[in-house]
DNA sequence: TTATGTGCAAAACATTTGCAGGAGT
DNA sequence: ACTCCTGCAAATGTTTTGCACATAA
């Protein structure tokens, strides 16, 4: 009846994965939208926001729920953290080792069926850091 | 030439702690201003929305930024962790240990100064996990 | 009394969607 | 050809904000 039709390989989605994959900031659909736009002046945010959508759940790229109003997009798929700075929004990776076993801790702690989890740090990045420094001013 | 004012005490501000304590099921902020309507009925969301903000901001109760469109809030501030029902949204706390020490990993394995960190756990909770095996309904 | 807070409505964002025309296979 | 996809614009959903009036301290 119905067969599972692959999706199409349009000039959008290739540049749109081109462009996220030249990146490691993990970009919101509309900087996404911005880079993409350079090269495709009319493509339509629409169109970005259909594709990050459709490729996040093919598995092919990683749509980050992390805090802030904006979701935002990761061409590295493999299970990793992030942090966020706290005073820019800035999002970066933190390359430690995935805790696999804390699955388990929370399977015990809850009634769920527990999939996966991600850790969010927050904090403050290089540059925030630096620029804190000054307590008193008024 | 500044003094720090404390936030007033209003009816509405009273009602939206009484009402948050109340449960323990993370509601957002709308279904906080329903919570809350049932007794001051011409509250308005605008008000829901700041006071919970401020709140916030104060301590007094935790904002969660998990995932899914809306921002959910918690009366309990002691530092735990959360489940959310890729099903249905749902989102429940977990009663493991804080594993403080995750936070020094982190440290090494970024530039960023770590302040604190968040575990959300994504799964199917009781309901939806017994509804799964039951694809022909209405 | 007076700075803060509230209700209301509009504005500001972020994201989704309907549709007519366009493009991949 | 025959879908699926795109651009455009309008709709939706969430949160913020401006302002005149109300109220806690």
């Amino acid at each position: 009846m119905h067969e599972i039709t692959p999706m199409r390989l349009t000039t959008q989605r290739q540049v749109i994965l081109e462009e996220l994959f030249k990146v490691t900031s993990h970009p919101t659909a509309n900087e996404v939208y911005d880079m993409v736009r350079k090269r495709l002046p009319r493509i339509g945010l629409g169109t970005v926001y259909r594709n990050l959508e459709l490729m996040s759940e093919t598995g092919l790229i990683l749509k980050l729920e992390v805090g802030g109003t904006q979701k935002r997009f990761d061409a590295v798929v493999t299970p990793h953290y992030h942090v966020r700075c706290i005073q820019c929004g800035k999002v970066n990776d933190v390359d430690m080792p995935v805790q696999q076993s804390i699955n388990e801790s929370a399977a015990q702690s809850s009634h769920y069926l527990i999939l996966s989890h991600h850790i969010e740090f927050t904090g403050l990045c290089d540059q925030c850091a630096n620029a804190q420094p000054k307590p008193s001013m008024n």
